[in-house]
DNA sequence: ATTTTTATTGACTATTTGGTCAGTATTGAC
DNA sequence: GTCAATACTGACCAAATAGTCAATAAAAAT
């Protein structure tokens, strides 16, 4: 009884996050939404509170998937070198297997509304992921290590990430990056630990 | 007389450009920006056909914009890591110094775009500076290089670029980023030409 | 089988937004 | 100062879109 409707939230879910990356957040209307999921329009409504909250639903999902795949290594990193691949490798692999959460974080502006002061919704889930990548990464470096340089790391991997990620998709097939990438990686986390002065 | 016209045209376009860049182009409202000019709406119409003209206008200025700073070199470049730290430097300042038109080029899905076949006026100025790269960097490769690998290596340098020098915007003051940049870039260089196979 | 509860629907309304145009203001020529 | 040309205006209209709700269907409980 309930399944149906979870099966209906998860067809809306799944069709919003589809015109999401396909044209925009805000270009997306709720109709598009409603009929690529096949449901009625205001069957949207019984699931989510407005237009808003399906975007918030999206992105606070994303983050937590991102964060899983941040946590989860196949071998405990023992250097800050280490970690930094590690970081750089997750992103990665999330942006190849689940690429529309992929550009559903990354896409638009969500990033640069950050030097905003005001925090409204759409951007917390946001700050939790460079949280996350700042809790990761500060253990392997020296203390004393000033936060806000550390923040601007993260800045630096995300945006490396996002950017070097989404121009290679647009190309290359994963396969072929997989290859290509590792030299690219590898003096890109050289540099980062230069950058952060050792 | 036709001053005054000038003048108006030049407040909408600057206008526009800060509407598109604080919310985005697709959550831009024609009235926000008139609004912000100081104009009444209808004279937006007199300056341009509709709201998509004036996007296309200014992506196409910030294009020649980008593309006039791509051209000019301080000292030409001989080898082809000094052409692409010249891309790198390039793009950089272009980010400091014309910051809403970088955001604005670079914002938004406009890139991924690319992987669709059909492209509509709004993407055609983004293909001029895909090629303005292919056509700065392939005179420092060996010949046979494929055609697509050039295109792949735009990607990358335009992707970086946005991706890095975007989030870094976030943290650090221009003056900041200087200094710390200098080692990343240098890497990045290198790692591209070994993309490029040598 | 009947009743109750839950889920879905799509025609409807309300609101927002793109675009128009008759009227007004400004400018420059005489 | 008067007139013509140009530029601007904002109330207005039309189209698109967000959001509602009474009617309907499906599922669960009895």
């Amino acid at each position: 009884m309930q399944k149906r409707a979870r099966k209906t939230r998860k067809k809306l879910k799944r069709a919003a996050l589809d015109v999401f990356t396909e044209k925009s957040v805000d270009a997306a209307t709720v109709e598009e939404i409603t009929e690529k999921a096949d449901v009625g329009k205001g069957t949207l409504y019984q699931h989510f509170e407005d237009k808003e909250e399906i975007v918030v639903t999206l992105v606070e999902e994303a983050v937590k998937h991102l964060i899983r795949r941040i946590r989860s290594y196949d071998t405990v990193p023992e250097t800050l070198e280490e970690m930094l691949e590690h970081l750089l490798n997750a992103h990665y692999r999330f942006s190849v297997e689940a690429r529309e959460e992929f550009l559903l974080l990354f896409q638009g502006k969500l990033l640069l509304r950050l030097e905003s002061d005001t925090l409204d919704e759409l951007e917390e889930p946001y700050i939790h992921y460079l949280e996350e990548i700042e809790e990761q990464v500060s253990p392997y470096l020296s203390p004393r290590i000033a936060a806000i340089k550390i923040r601007r790391l993260a800045c630096a991997v995300a945006g490396f990430v996002f950017g070097f990620f989404s121009f290679a998709a647009i190309g290359m097939r994963p396969e072929e990056i997989e290859s290509s990438i590792q030299p690219l990686r590898r003096t890109f986390v050289k540099s980062l630990c230069t950058f952060l002065g050792r």
